[in-house]
DNA sequence: TGTACATCAGTGAACGCGCGTTCACTGATGTAC
DNA sequence: TGTACATCAGTGAACGCGCGTTCACTGATGTAC
C-alpha cells in the first residue's frame, strides 16, 4: 500500500525525526534549523526546499513525535494484556517507569512540553492542543469498563505532573520515590483488581 | 525591622518584580534583558550595575515568584480556616480555580515552567528544585492529620499537571472542565469532610 | 546655611554572536530519442 | 546502448535582526567643612 519513499520524501522524514527528538529534549526554543539539518546530514542551506519555515517543522515534529510514542504505547498495552494484566495498569507502569523518567527525548512529547504549550502562536498551540487530546483519550481507552472522561483527564494530568517534577528533582531516587508514589496512588484508586 | 530600603534597593526590587512576572508569562527564554528594564522603567544600560548576568535576574526571580505565590496561598488558607473549612480545600480550590488558569503571570512557577525546568543550567535548576521541593511541603502542611510525603506528592503532581493542561486547552470550557474534574476527584479522596 | 567635591544610579551608543532565511550555484538522477 | 538535456536535491556564502553584554559619560544625591 504504501509505495517507496522517493529520495526527497526520505529526506524530510529525516529531518522530521531528528526535529521530533530535539523538541523533547530542548523544548520548542531549542529547535535550531541549522543543528536539526547537520545531526540529519545535511546542511542549513537545503532546508526551505522541505520546509516553509522552522514553525512548519516543529509543527510536523510535535505531530510525530506524539504518534510515536502513542504507537509505543500501543505495543505496551497490548504485550500486557497477553500478559492478562489491565491496560490502565500498563499505561500508568509504562508511562511512570524509571525509564521514562530519563528519556525525555524518545517520551511523550506532553510531558516534555506542556508547561510551553500554552505560550505558542496558533500554528503550534493547535497540534500541541491535539497531542493533549489524544493523551486523555489513550488513558480514557485504558481505563476498565465505565471508565469516564473526567476520570481520564485527572489520571493523564497526575501522569503529565509527575513526570516533569520527577524530572525535575532528577534521575534518581527522590525523582523515581516521586513516580513510585503516583504509580501506587493511581491504580490503588482506578485499576480494578 | 527592615529598614527604609535605599533608591537602589527599591530599583533593584522592582527590575526582580517585573521579571517575574515576565518568567511566569513568557518561560525562561521569554525573560529579556531590555524588555524587562523598559517594563521598569529604565534603559537596559544599567541593567549590570544590579545583576551579575541574566541567568542571575532568572534566578532571583524564580525564588520572588515562588515567595510571592506562596504567600498568596497561605492567605488563603487562613482565610478558609476562618470559614472552617479545610486547608486542603483552600489549596485544592485555590489551586485549580478559574482565576488561577488565566493568571499564568502571577500564578505558580512551578506550573508555569515545570517543563522546562528539567532542562536549565545548575545555577537555574537550583532554585527551581527548591520552587518544588516547596510545594510539595506546602501541600502536605494542607493535608489532614497523618497524610505523607507521599500523597503530598501526587496531590501537588496532579495539581500542576492539571492547570498546564487546561491552559493549553484553553481559557474557556474545556480548560475549566479538566479544572473541574481534578478539584472533585482531589477532594473526594483526599478531604477528610 | 552655603559651597565644593565625591559617590552613586542610570543613560545610550556600540560590539559580537547566534540564528532564521535567502539565493546563486553544483553535482546527481532521471528522461527522451 | 549510448548521448544530450532537463529536473531535482543539496551546498555554502551572505544578510538582517534580536539580544546579552560592555563602557564612557551624565545628572542627581549625599557628605565634609
Amino acid at each position: 500500500m504504501s509505495r517507496q519513499p522517493t529520495r526527497r520524501e526520505a529526506t524530510h522524514d529525516r529531518i522530521v525525526e531528528v526535529a521530533a527528538r530535539t523538541l523533547r529534549r530542548n523544548g520548542y526554543a531549542g529547535v535550531g534549523v541549522a543543528d536539526v539539518m547537520k545531526q540529519a546530514g545535511l546542511t542549513h542551506g537545503g532546508f526551505y526546499a522541505h520546509f516553509e519555515s522552522r514553525d512548519a517543522l516543529l509543527a510536523e515534529a510535535i505531530a510525530r513525535a506524539g504518534r510515536d510514542s502513542a504507537a509505543t504505547m500501543g505495543q505496551r498495552v497490548a504485550a500486557s494484556r497477553s500478559r492478562g494484566e489491565s491496560a490502565l495498569r500498563a499505561v500508568v507502569e509504562g508511562y511512570l517507569s524509571d525509564t521514562h523518567l530519563s528519556s525525555t527525548e524518545t517520551g511523550c512529547v506532553v510531558a516534555a512540553l506542556s508547561s510551553e504549550m500554552p505560550r505558542q502562536a496558533p500554528t503550534l498551540l493547535a497540534p500541541s492542543v491535539e497531542r493533549v487530546r489524544k493523551l486523555i483519550a489513550l488513558v480514557q481507552r485504558a481505563l476498565p469498563e465505565g471508565g469516564t472522561k473526567e476520570q481520564a483527564m485527572v489520571i493523564a494530568s497526575t501522569l503529565v505532573g509527575t513526570l516533569q517534577l520527577a524530572r525535575t528533582l532528577g534521575v534518581n531516587a527522590q525523582g523515581k520515590a516521586m513516580l513510585a508514589a503516583a504509580r501506587h496512588a493511581l491504580l490503588a484508586q482506578y485499576d480494578t483488581p
